[in-house]
DNA sequence: ACTATAGTGGCACCCGGTGCCAGAAAGCCA
DNA sequence: TGGCTTTCTGGCACCGGGTGCCACTATAGT
């Protein structure tokens, strides 16, 4: 019943929650790959079968999340308006619970600090923004390359980016605040 | 009275126009250091004394606008509202003299597709987002590091590059307009 | 036991990037 | 003219991230 052959050795969770810890002891560029495989357990070579990259490995799976993203947006009552809906699934998409905050701190504190990170984290909101443009488009009856669609994209990541730097910054803010706070600015404007 | 030493034997805007020939010629990850090197004239290692990566090349001298972008936000009188006073600094600061549209036509292309320099650039648009945020900060007497500020940054900066991605896909297509419609959905909101 | 399948890990190699140091080209001054 | 200082050049060795290749190991099914 089961797949044949040999059963992994790791999981890439694990493997993310091993890295982040030695990033946030010894720093991103004082940690090598080869410190993460071995306290991982695994051979370096393994290691970039579970993760394309050195920087990939800070972001763990953020396709799951990613696909959570758009089955909530596309959930949500065709009623509700454009500003409501993707303020609601902005805020969704990154409550936390209690516990996991802590975690969830570390891992942010390096994608928004460290500068490789920082840059490689480009490519996975490249994702994301494909997320929002295809539901505003599919809502306003447009394509989602279309100029609207791929601003209001960048706009709600910008609101994204700018309530974590925030959050950051404070030990006491509260993400689900901010990032009201950000999205009521997109939506009256300036 | 000139400065004694050695002089130069090429120029940062020389070997970024080189580059930009390669890169679009043979693809970024097809052109080594060495190749740009050697069609530049000069040593790998010197090439690094010039630009600190290879995806710095592609760039230029990005700082230098940056000061423009700052002086002329400095420049604009104090009566003039946040929203029009950054709409028009940000279509200032792109407008493009129709002779030097194919080459920066080019350059952008490099940045907004290539992988490596789409996730360079976000450490370039952090220092954009500070002038923008320091400039909202002076106007709104608030801290640069502010929430306010922070997100009005990272809001415009959508704007920008959702207009150039606007931009580089339909050859007619004039930023001046792209840039301005785009502000537009800023300052009214969605 | 035999075979198919999926994961592991070692090795060699490429490329971007850096520290180090010797040498080359310029100005300045006796 | 010959030295002195300053700045840039380029060669070399080295490091770390990432890949192609291949042999090996563990599992399931017959």
């Amino acid at each position: 019943m089961t797949t044949p052959g040999r059963r992994p050795s790791t999981t890439r969770s694990r493997i993310s929650a091993i890295a982040i810890d030695l990033f946030t002891e010894r720093g991103f560029d004082e940690t090598s790959v080869d410190d993460i495989a071995a306290a991982a357990g695994i051979a370096r070579r393994t290691l970039f079968r579970y993760y394309p990259s050195k920087n990939a490995i800070a972001w763990g799976d953020f396709d799951t999340h990613l696909a959570g993203m758009r089955g909530h947006l596309a959930g949500l009552p065709p009623t509700m308006g454009l500003a409501d809906a993707l303020r609601s699934s902005l805020v969704a998409f990154n409550h936390l619970d209690p516990a996991e905050v802590p975690a969830h701190r570390r891992r942010m504190a390096l994608l928004l600090t460290v500068p490789a990170l920082q840059a490689h984290s480009m490519l996975m909101y490249a994702g994301w923004r494909q997320v929002v443009a295809d539901y505003v488009a599919g809502v306003t009856d447009e394509r989602p390359g279309d100029h609207r669609p791929q601003t209001i994209a960048w706009l709600l990541l910008g609101v994204a980016l700018a309530a974590y730097g925030q959050w950051l910054a404070d030990d006491d803010a509260d993400l689900d605040h901010l990032l009201t706070q950000g999205s009521r600015i997109l939506d009256r404007g300036l």
